[in-house]
DNA sequence: CCCCATATACTCACATTGAGTATAAGTGAG
DNA sequence: CTCACTTATACTCAATGTGAGTATATGGGG
């Protein structure tokens, strides 16, 4: 990589850079976490990170923000390549399973740089790391998913900030449409992202929610991106705000896990080689957000053909002794989509 | 758009360009059909388009492509506003329902541009149109999606190419794999993606056969992409080839409309206002590629609330006449997925 | 008025799913 | 060494959903 600014000359960058962002996850201790960095833009150099904390309008402490890397236009066969290379020369890390997840590529998603003029493509990858694999390195930090999107973890029932805080936001947010029709368009909107009104609350939903917060002002980044100073306790935002829009990636990369779960058994990816039943289901439950009934849960992947008894067990449960899975491989054949449904499916 | 060439000056595009592409899809006629534009590439300059034809490796006749239209990175707020605007601009077309698929950005899907030194990145876009939207207008022209995947359409039965040429084809390529285990591994791959060795064929897979085939050689693209001519008759190739990596597009976009069908309410993009059952079934079987059971089709519908009764009637049926439905967007409310099963989901 | 075609209603066996109850097999306290 | 406790695993049952039919309704055209 001898040219890491993305696009042209040295000195000329030109009005557009792309580059490669990464959603590494990996479960610990029954909780969802991705790998972060401290601070730093996106200018496709990351040797200039440390020292621009500054240009971030508040002028505090340097926000999170997911691995980038620029894309050299000469370099790797593949943009999930490069995506490998620079992930592996900067952490370590061999990553696994890999799939693309969106591209980012709004005018004034630069603003928060301060250069308006300058417009950034950001091409956002998903990741999964297996938690044996997964030790902290270096500048890098492993953090809970749901520190940045409190609201999405429902597994010891609804978080009370729905109904307490962004219930009461969205219905102001509703009453302040310019006219009825587009009144009963934010109510539905509300209601279909947030199960409010008797709808049912859908997992999947995660990047619909975390819009429409954005909308609404509840999240740092809504103040961020207009250039307001970052507020202070008397506002109320939601979660750990992070760099950019890297909170949006981070959305989107949940809201894709929780689909895919449902009909590809990615979870795998994220389980050592064998498991017990109960760890594969806390896995699962981590992800999703929300809690399975045990027995139902066993049922569903061992006459689904997902696993299979290994003979061994595990002794460190509390209880009676587990056995070990595997995952199998076969279920791809006999399946047309081998995944684990949850409740609601 | 002043600087229609991605990036940099007008005379020095640098090495990386960026542009979108639009997978336009309509059903007419029980097919299901995308806007095409005859020959040209994508160097980012609509105007050039005409007279590059000569730069295919052929020779020959211009390859279809998809609509194609570069990235101004100082114009529209986001990507997707831009596309609509180009689409307006060049067809006419108001698009409603659109989609971000995929970003394509191997370094070598320029080779068949005939500048292996320039990466061209491109962010691909799926859009749904109705029928009664779909006027063909001027270079344009709406073509069958199953010319080009002949083996994705199962509605007359599984199609006679997939046991007479493609495993035949795939059983050799397994045979000359390197040692036993990625021989293992090519037959697991080939089966699934096909169906074959008493596994299920799975709808959704349309990018993995893709993929496939065009690693057998069984697609043009394969020819093309390595310099090679276009092969004439006594070699064997499947489909209509297009331009580039455009039928990979088409192929993504595919997959994602029978994904994303069965838990969103998209074919209704493709509909009328109004239509009778029978005509919405025949639009789902066009996609999905199989045929349904018109008792459970309806059912399905109905009672899952999809779809609602008018009262008109539609007369030109044949037979009895058949009641007019519309979609009720109230059960977005009321599911948390609401979509078209079909056989096997 | 009868035939034909399509629409629509209803039935039935079977699989899947949500939610329990019951039993097994470890650990550690007394 | 037995009991209390913990987790694992097996089994039951009602409700619902699904695949595949049969039956009936209602138009048009000879």
């Amino acid at each position: 990589m001898e040219n890491p600014d993305s696009v042209g000359a040295p000195n000329d960058p030109g009005p557009l850079s792309v580059g490669l962002n990464a959603v590494i996850v990996a479960v610990t201790e029954e909780r969802p976490r991705i790998l972060t960095v401290a601070g730093g833009g996106e200018d496709g150099d990351p040797d200039r990170r440390s020292d621009r904390g500054g240009e971030f309008p508040s002028g505090g402490a340097a926000l999170d923000t997911l691995p980038f890397g620029p894309l050299d236009p000469a370099g790797d066969r593949t943009l999930e390549l490069t995506l490998r290379g620079w992930v592996r020369e900067r952490t370590g890390f061999d990553l696994g399973y890999v799939e693309q997840l969106y591209t980012f590529g709004d005018r004034d998603r630069g603003l928060q740089q301060g250069d308006p003029s300058r417009r950034t493509l950001s091409i956002a990858y998903l990741a999964l790391m297996r938690e044996t694999e997964a030790e902290s390195s270096g500048a890098a930090a492993w953090r809970d998913v749901y520190g940045y999107l409190p609201w999405e973890d429902w597994r010891r029932g609804r978080p009370a900030v729905i109904p307490d805080l962004i219930a009461p936001h969205l219905e102001d947010w509703i009453q302040t449409a310019p006219d009825s029709r587009s009144r009963e368009e934010r109510r539905l909107r509300a209601a279909i992202a947030f199960g409010l009104e008797s709808a049912d609350w859908d997992g999947d939903r995660v990047l619909d929610r975390y819009e429409l917060l954005y909308s609404v002002g509840l999240v740092e980044e809504a103040f961020l991106d207009r250039g307001l100073p970052r507020p202070d306790s008397s506002t109320l935002t939601l979660g750990r705000p992070m760099a950019l829009d890297h909170r949006r990636m981070l959305a989107t990369a949940l809201g894709r896990i929780r689909g895919k779960t449902r009909y590809r058994p990615v979870v795998f990816e994220l389980m050592p080689a064998r498991f017990t039943l109960l760890q594969l289901q806390r896995v699962v439950e981590a992800l999703a957000g929300v809690q399975t009934h045990k027995q139902n849960f066993r049922r569903l992947v061992e006459r689904g053909g997902l696993v299979e008894g290994t003979g061994a067990v595990d002794s460190q449960t509390g209880g009676r002794p587990a056995e070990l899975f595997r995952f199998r491989k076969e279920v791809l054949r006999e399946r047309r989509a081998p995944g684990v449904g949850l409740p609601g499916t």
